[in-house]
This record gives C-alpha cells, structure tokens and sequence, in this order.
RNA sequence: GCUCCCAUCGUCUAGAGGCCCAGGACACAGCCCUCUCAAGGCUGGUACGAGGGUUCGAAUCCCUCUGGGAGCGCCA
C-alpha cells in the first residue's frame, strides 16, 4: 500500500517595512502552489518586530496584493488559529519562553558590546582581509566583569554561542546538499538590547512553532540558514526543509529593489494588469515546469515543479508579462471584462454602454485604458478624418453611402446581410466594402471586428455616419 | 576584503558526454489568412562568456579567468 503522502504546511512570511515586489510576490506564489500541489497548508506570518520600520499601511497592502494574486491563507491575519497568533508583534510570551529555554542550556551569552566597538572591531578584520565576525569579547566573561557592565548601565545583547569545530549540513530544496564549517559562523545577536527579538531567532522558531515543513525562500537567506539550524538544535526543534530561489533582477540587471515602481505589485494591479497574468509569469521565471502555454490559476499547482526550480537569477521583462496580460484578458468572462476595464471609464457611462464597449473591445485592448478611444467611438462625437481616411472615403464616394443607408434601412445592423446588400447595390467587395464602412462608422482604420461594432453604435448613430458622407455629387 | 552561488538566443528557458553545426516560448522580420488591428498558421535571424584541459567525442566533466549575484548587522 502506498503510504499517505503527509501534509506539508508552507508559509510566506512579509515584513511590512514596505510594499510587495515582484520577487517577493514570486516567493508567495511558489510556497503557496508547493503547498496545494501536495494537498498541504499554506499560511500567512507576519513578521511585524521592527516597529520603527514597519507600518500598518504597508502590511495592509500587503495583505491586499496577496489576495488579489489569489493566494489565500488557510491560517495567518484573520483567520488565527491554535498555532497563532501569526503576527510576530503578539508572540512576546512566546520568544520569552525560548529565549528562556536558550540561556538555560548555555546555549547564549550576554553581549556587552557598543555599537561603534562593534563597528571598529568589523572594520579592522575588514582591513586585515578577514571577514568581519564578532570577535568573541563577551564570549567568556565572568559574573563580575558582566556586574561591572551592568553597573556602567550597559544593557546587553543575547548572542548565541556558535560551537566550534562543527560542520552544519542540510539538503536545500533546490540547491541540493549544503555544508558549511561553524568557524565560518560568528556568534550571532538573538536579542536585541531594548528586549526586541531579531529575525533569525523568531523566524526560526515560528516556523518550527506553527509546523511549517517547507520553506521557500530567496537565496539572500542562504547563508542564514546554517544559523537558523543551529538555533533549533539548541533548542530541540525540528527545522523545516529549506529551499532558496534565485533573486530576481530588474531589466538592467540591478537587484529589484522597492524602490522600482515597476516591480511593486501594487502598481501592476493599479495599471491593469490581471493577477492570472502576473501569477502565469511568476510561474515560469526561475522555474521550467510549466507548459508553454496558458496555465489557469487553479491549475498551477499542478504545473509546478520543485525539481524544476531553476539556480539563476531571472530577469524581469515587462514584454513577457504583457504577452501573458493579453492572454489573460482574452478569457475574462463579460462581467469579469467589465469590471476590468469599469476603473478606465467615464462614471456617466451606463451599464448597457459598458456591457456593449467590453463585448466589441475585448481583442483590442491590454489595459483598461486602452478601451476609452472607444467610448467615444461607439457612444460620443467622431472627430475629423485623417488626410489619409478621408481619402478612402472621397474614393468611395457619396452614392456608395447612399446605397450603404439604404441597405441598412432594408437589413438593419446585421453585418452579413448588410454587406451582401451593399454589394449587390454597388458592386464593391473586400476592402473596397469594408474599408469605407469602418471608417465612416469610427473614424479609424483600425480596431475591432465590424459586426460587434455595427451592434454596439446606436442605430441612429450609424446612420448618421454614414448620412455624412452621402451628400454631394458622384 | 573574505566565503558561497550562478553563467545557453535580447528575455524566460530545454539540455544531466554522442539523439545538439543546440530545441521551445516571448519579442523581432517576412509571408499566408483577413474589412483593419489583433488572433491564428508558416518561414527566418539571433545563443552555449573566454581560455585551457579530460575524452574517440563536451553546452554537458575539471581548472583558471571574466562577468553577475548573495552573505559576512543590535536589518528582515
């Protein structure tokens, strides 16, 4: 019998220091398409302990771009649960405890380092050629030089006492065996001295807290992690499996950064972009296992690959992502097509104009904006012809719009029968037909397929347009 | 500075020694279809960063270089 695959949780875990970029959009999508490609959980940590960095504003939108992608959490903001709470600001108790747990087994030491002692220790071992690394001062101090401390008002850090001699190794999820020396790992701050926890120790422990299996992160946490295995041995928990994505670069090669407009998720969403198209982007950069073609959000789980996740750094390219927006546009549904393109449009527009602009646009349009030329087409004023129209016009002259009315008395909007009629009255066909006609009706040479727009104009409109050209001599 | 990682068309990538004078997708060009644009179909150009090895044979293995990235924080 097979074995039961067990149930992995994954988790994305924001710091709201600022808004979602792409890459880390790219770092939500993957945990969260790993943890329904397994039938697991994925959950939501916010990782909220700097105060002075981070605001309510920016976890917000956060929260927002990630429901908007459709990535949505079965535990985290909202929706608590006995692993909670899942905003590190609330864990306080929590981190006392293990923090607690940690001193108790000598596993920490308190650091009585300044800031700027620190500072001139990192910069001499620069100079000299090393890699800057605590130097060890507190390493050993005795009860009375830490009373000496105490008695100069020096509050202390907590750092972790890195054993000696030891060899950290783990299996990254994409990046296969790992191995580092522990002489290569300086002790590390787990507690800052105003009592707040750093990153390695809550991150660390929350995901061995909330029962996190997996973690996908970016390759800027490679180097953490030896560390953060260190941390959960000492304290006798079981460290997810980690796995590191290459870093996403802009178009110029620079790291994205968020100060890039272009890359915040935020402003994708507030150009028009669709979050199946950004999410069937995201799918295939740093990562070959989807297919070349469209991939349904509810599918993409099935598309992903962990063994397919690429080792090198991708590069954002806005042409590709505007290919997959076209490809998403074309399968919104009409209410969903209309509430795209509602943001773009003039509020006096009513409900039946707006159904009609979306069926007759829908193939023509990248963005919602794309989509106001045409209102004033179908339901405003046509502005004067371009030298080169008007040519087309004038050659067809004022009897082939005669006959045009006429034929459009007899057959109503209906471009089939229109055109047949128009034929046999005039004797033209192709473009010679069509051109003449489209023109006259929208003051363009381009756009979308007549027969939509010929249902969309209002009928006294149509006629009209094509009244303009009728008078005068052949 | 030190350590680690990465390297195939412009971009995303396939490629785990002969199947590759390198395949696909996007973009680009041309043609077809067509009332236009788009879509669709067909065709085309463009890549193994450089140099050394190993091998009968290397995009694939090894070394050096170059280029890029990451880390070395009382940031996350």
């Amino acid at each position: 019998m097979p074995l039961m695959p067990s149930p992995i949780t994954t988790r994305y875990a924001p710091s709201p220091t600022g808004r979602m970029h792409l890459g880390n959009a790219r770092t939500a999508l993957f945990n969260y398409l790993l943890a329904k490609a397994q039938g697991g959980r994925f959950v939501l940590r916010v990782e909220d302990t700097d105060l002075e960095r981070g605001s309510e504003a920016f976890l917000e939108s956060q929260l927002a771009d990630l429901r908007w992608l459709g990535l949505d959490w079965e535990a985290g903001p909202g929706k608590e649960d006995e692993r909670g709470p899942y905003r590190q600001s609330a864990r306080g108790g929590l981190y006392e405890d293990h923090y607690r747990r940690l001193v108790g087994t000598g596993s920490t030491y308190p650091c009585y380092c300044s800031a700027t002692e620190l500072e001139v220790s990192r910069r001499t071992q620069l100079a000299a050629g090393q890699p800057p690394r605590y130097a060890g001062t507190c390493r050993e101090l005795n009860a009375i030089e830490r009373a000496r401390h105490e008695a100069a008002g020096r509050r202390p850090t907590l750092r972790f006492r890195v054993p000696p001699g030891r060899r950290v190794a783990f299996d990254d999820l994409v990046r296969g065996p790992q191995e580092v020396s522990t002489e290569e790992i300086g002790d590390f701050v787990v507690r800052r001295a105003d009592g707040v926890p750093v990153f390695f120790f809550c991150n660390a422990l929350d995901d061995a807290l909330m029962g996190v299996t997996h973690v996908l992160r970016g390759e800027d946490h490679l180097t953490n992690t030896p560390r953060q295995l260190l941390l959960l041995e000492a304290l006798g928990l079981a460290p997810p499996a980690y796995g590191h994505l290459p870093m996403l670069l802009g178009a110029d090669g620079a790291p994205l950064s968020k100060r890039r407009g272009s890359a915040s998720v935020g402003d994708l969403r507030a150009a028009g972009y669709l979050p199946a198209a950004v999410t069937n982007y995201l799918l295939r950069l740093g990562h070959a296992g989807a297919p070349d073609d469209w991939v349904d959000p509810a599918a993409q789980s099935g598309a992903f690959r962990l063994d397919r996740v690429g080792r090198a750094p991708a590069h954002f390219d806005e042409v590709q992502l505007q290919h997959w927006q076209r490809e998403a546009v074309k399968r919104l549904d009409p209410a969903a097509l209309e509430a795209w393109l509602a943001p773009a449009l003039p509020d006096s527009l009513g409900a039946r104009e707006r159904g009609l602009l979306g069926a007759t646009v829908s193939h023509n349009v990248v963005f919602p904006c794309d989509a106001l030329p045409w209102v004033e087409v179908l339901f405003g004023e046509l502005p004067p012809l371009p030298d080169d129209l008007a040519q087309v016009v004038e050659r067809a002259g004022p009897g082939f719009f005669r006959a045009a009315l006429a034929a459009l008395e007899a057959t109503g909007p209906d471009l089939a029968a229109l055109a047949r009629e128009v034929r046999q009255r005039t004797g033209r066909k192709g473009a010679e037909l069509f051109m003449p006609l489209r023109i006259a009706l929208t003051g363009r040479g381009d756009g979308p397929e007549l027969g939509p727009l010929l249902g969309a104009l209002p009928p006294s409109t149509l006629r009209h347009r094509l009244a303009v050209h009728a008078g005068g001599r052949d």
